[in-house]
Order: structure tokens, then sequence, then C-alpha cells
DNA sequence: ATGCACTCTATAGTAACTATAGGGTCAACA
DNA sequence: TGTTGACCCTATAGTTACTATAGAGTGCAT
């Protein structure tokens, strides 16, 4: 994609397959003014620039960290005035850490509890079932 | 609460304070099939009964173990004509299982990833963020 | 000139609730 | 008997991070 200017520009279809990100997602992070918004050709097409890309990179990785969309538009921002903020950067690192480690803690209860309702529901048996019987916390297992 | 007929019956506040249920989450279980409707008072309220009661600690303890309220739809049915479909009430709970542990898995390594990040973000430091370096991509810490 | 891939906007749907507005009900108390 | 206050009602919109769809316009190549 080239516009007017000569200048080597990005369609959306383009960036979305250089980031693995759908077409739709990218326009939804701009509604949401988490991406830039970018030039539009003649046409009336987002022209994407090589800036955008970072920027679209950059929310990938934070997204695959398990930030949140709210969190990385602090992040964005964050990096932008480099100085003097750094400390925000790492307060919001540590309280994202906590989430996922409280999140790991609450799904490992779910699993042990889970792995032990599988257990009182042997293969083939036929009356009454454990598993709905915990759920009904009828405790004659 | 006590209708006409003088039988005992929960307001949806007697039942939000005996389940610690929101009212309003018990209004969406109803509107959703979740709750079975229960027959209202000359007013319009709705007058539950024991049997609302029992159906709401059931999902209360699915919830708590991370079923979804689809899951727990299907769980409620299969409780009811509990012959023969045993069996599902069996695959539905392994293969909640393994979502859980699918879960657990990718937070975990967001944890790892995130504990190293913040190693190289120690506290104070001015110049350029190890953090925002690392989500930009920039090898060079 | 026509086809085809691509793009545009706007709207609604997903999961599991929560929040709000604008109103009715009911028991008790003066 | 009137009124207060706590409770209840419906309907609608907001939350998170997208995905899906409809209906229409753009741009390149044959
Ligand atoms: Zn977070
Ligand atoms: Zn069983
Ligand atoms: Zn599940
Ligand atoms: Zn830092």
């Amino acid at each position: 994609m080239v516009n007017k200017k000569n200048h080597l520009f990005y369609s959306i279809g383009d960036l979305s397959k250089s980031t693995g990100t759908k077409v739709v997602t990218i326009r939804y992070y701009e509604k949401i003014g988490l991406l830039p918004e970018p030039p539009r050709t003649e046409g009336g097409y987002r022209a994407y620039t090589k800036k955008h890309q970072e920027i679209l990179f950059f929310i990938i990785r934070s997204r695959a960290l398990g930030f949140s969309l709210i969190e990385i538009q602090n992040l964005l921002k964050l990096s932008e005035n480099d100085i003097l903020l750094n400390q925000d950067v790492l307060t919001i690192t540590k309280n994202h850490l906590e989430n996922i480690r409280s999140k790991i803690s609450s799904l490992q209860k779910m699993e042990t509890s889970l792995k032990n309702l599988i257990k009182e529901c042997p293969d083939g048996k036929i009356s009454g079932c454990g598993i709905i019987d915990s759920l009904n916390n009828y405790s004659d297992t």
C-alpha cells in the first residue's frame, strides 16, 4: 500500500497478517483508544505506519502476559514519558502478578476438589452419582 | 413470608440472605432459566420454597468449582433423570477439569515471565525501564 | 466494464453478572 | 387512617475483550 506522497503504508489487512491480529480486533483497539487512529487514504482506508505496528506488537506482548487492556493503556502512556514514571510501571506489573497468583491459587483449589469428585464417580456406576450428591451436599457417599 | 394457604415461603431477600447470593443475581438466574420461576404473591412478589433454596445452593457449589452456568444447567438436568445419564455428568466434570488445568498452566507461564520482568526493573532505576523495553522487544537489557 | 478481494460503518451477541431509574407493596406505627 | 421505610417489581444499560453480521463502498486486474 502506497499513498500519494509515495510513502509506504500498511492496509489493515497487511497489519493483520504481519501481527496475527484479526482485522476486527485492530479496529476495536482503535475504537477504545488503545491504538492511535491512522491517517486515511482518499477512499477512506486506514493507512498504518511502522509506528502503529510497533504499538500493536506491544499490545500483543502485554496481552500474552495477561495484562488487561486498561493496564496496557497505562503502560503505553508511561512508555512515552519514560522518565519519573518508571515506578508506576513496576507497581502495575507487581499488582498484576498478584492477580495472576490469586487466580492460580483459586483454580488450584478447584482442581483439587474436582479431582476428588471424579474419584467418587467411577465409570459404570449406575445408581446415585457421587458428583451430583456432592453438589447437592448429601454427605452419604 | 407466609402466603394465603398458610404455607411458608421465602421472599427474594430471605433467599438472598440465607444463601449469600445477591437479589439481582437470583433474578438473573431465573431469567436465564437456571432457577425455576417461583409462584408469586398477590402483590407480585416472588415466593420461594425450600426446593428453590436447594437448587440455588447446588448452583453456588457448582460455581465454586468453576463450572459455567451452561454446564450447571446441564448438571441440574442430569440430576433430575438420574439414571442412565451418570456418564454425562462424569464427562462434563472431566472436561471442566481439563479446562481448569489448561488455565492454570497458561497463568503459570505468565507468572514466570512477570517474575523475570520484575527482576529487570529494580526499584529506583531512573533511565529506560526494563519492563517497557521487554514489551517493546528491545533486547538491550 | 466487470469481477473479486478488500475495506468501510454500525449494530448485536458472547459470559456472568452489576447498576440504575422509576415505580409498586406491605407491615407497622402515630 | 395515613404515612413512613424497607422491601420488591420491571426494564435497560454497562462491564471485558472481543466476534459476527449486514449492507455498502474501494481498488486493482482482466
Ligand atoms: Zn492485571
Ligand atoms: Zn457420577
Ligand atoms: Zn467448565
Ligand atoms: Zn522499570
